[in-house]
This record gives structure tokens, sequence and C-alpha cells, in this order.
DNA sequence: AGTTTTAGTTTATATTTTAAACCGCTTTAT
DNA sequence: ATAAAGCGGTTTAAAATATAAACTAAAACT
């Protein structure tokens, strides 16, 4: 049994992983709005997601209000993929 | 997005419930060896599983050895196939 | 008899998750 | 112009989880 990537087996980074990987970039409210989480823990969430180095976190502005995007990088594609794979052992799928 | 039963989304607990799903029982050294984990680990584990009503969690004896050994129980099977289903969302698979 | 091993449980510590409080800025109402 | 309310987050602190270390009790070996 391969060991499941700490940082993935999180139901809400795992989410916001999963919403990455199909959309080019997302901002933190829509993230926000389809993980139906706190904005507290959102960050905190985004925060580790980049630390990691699987997402970009891009600060910027509309007009006057602040946007942060957030992008999955190339190592966090890898990581996802890897992770689904040692998932399916464990899901006898 | 579904929520992901937080007592199966373990690592550990959700190996074991994946051997015990292809299984009719298994013991408890034969899950330490299955799964590496600690034996206080899964000792706490199992506990959790067994509260949950997912699985039971009997003790006998082998000659003058102790035997613990494990059941998944109807609720547990449930559990895992739902659980498997609310994870597909997330892995887009 | 004494030591080691096996089969676990309990307790304590580290890590994670989550929510609550907060901050800076903008918009709206007074 | 000033106060109050909202938006977009971050920081903090509390609760839950995971893990390891220490412990217990019985069996097996020397």
């Amino acid at each position: 049994m391969k060991e499941l990537d700490p940082i993935l087996h999180s139901q809400l980074r795992l989410a916001v992983m999963s919403i990455l990987m199909n959309v080019e970039e997302a901002d933190f409210v829509y993230l926000k709005e389809q993980t139906e989480s706190t904005a507290g823990n959102l960050s905190v969430q985004l925060d580790k997601l980049s630390t990691a180095g699987y997402i970009t976190v891009t600060k910027g502005f509309v007009g006057k209000k602040t946007r942060t995007t957030c992008q999955v990088t190339e190592q966090g594609r890898k990581a996802f993929e890897q992770y689904v794979e040692a998932l399916k052992g464990y899901l006898n799928l």
C-alpha cells in the first residue's frame, strides 16, 4: 500500500486541487464558493498548497478590489495524479 | 462536492477498511503488517472504526495466545462504498 | 527463575484542522 | 464628513487527529 501524500489527503486541499486541475485559474472567492469553506480555512490551506509548491497564488487588483488567483503548478499536477493512483490501491478501483 | 466521511478519510483507517472489504476477517497482527503501522496507532484507529460501527472487534484465543480479529459491518461496507463514490467526484474518475 | 518476545492499550506530544476574531479598504447610508 | 456595513482576506487560538513512546500482561525461550 503506497502512502497517501498528506498534503493532498485533506478534504479541502483536495477539493481545491480538483478544481484547479480542470481550470487554468480560479480566484479565492470562487474557490470559497465551490468548496463551501470558510475564508480562514481556505486561506490556511491555500498557503499549505502554495508552500508545498503545488499551486501559485497571485494577488492582483480588479479596479480597486484585491483579487487572489490560484493556479496549479506542474509539480502539483503530478502530485495530484500520483495521489489518485495511490488512492486507487485503497478503493479497489 | 459531497463531503468525505471523516472517519474514513484517514490513511490508516482507510487502509484497514480496504483490507477488510476484501476478506471476511483479519486479525490485529495481519492488519499491522499489511498497513505497516505501529501497534499503538492501529489500536487507536481500530477503536474509532469500531465506535463508529464500521467494524466489529472480537478478542479471542488461539491456544493460549490472545487474538483480536476484525470484520467490517454492513454499515461499514455501506459507508466505504459511499466514501468511494464521494471521492470520485474529487478525482475526476 | 529470569529475560525476551508478542499482543496489545494507555498516555502524552506533535500536527492539522477549523472557526472565531481581526484588519484594511470600499461602499453605502446619514 | 462620518459612521456603519461589506468585501477579501489573514492571524490567532481552540478542538480534533495522528503518532510515538511508555506501559501492561501473558507466553516462550534459555
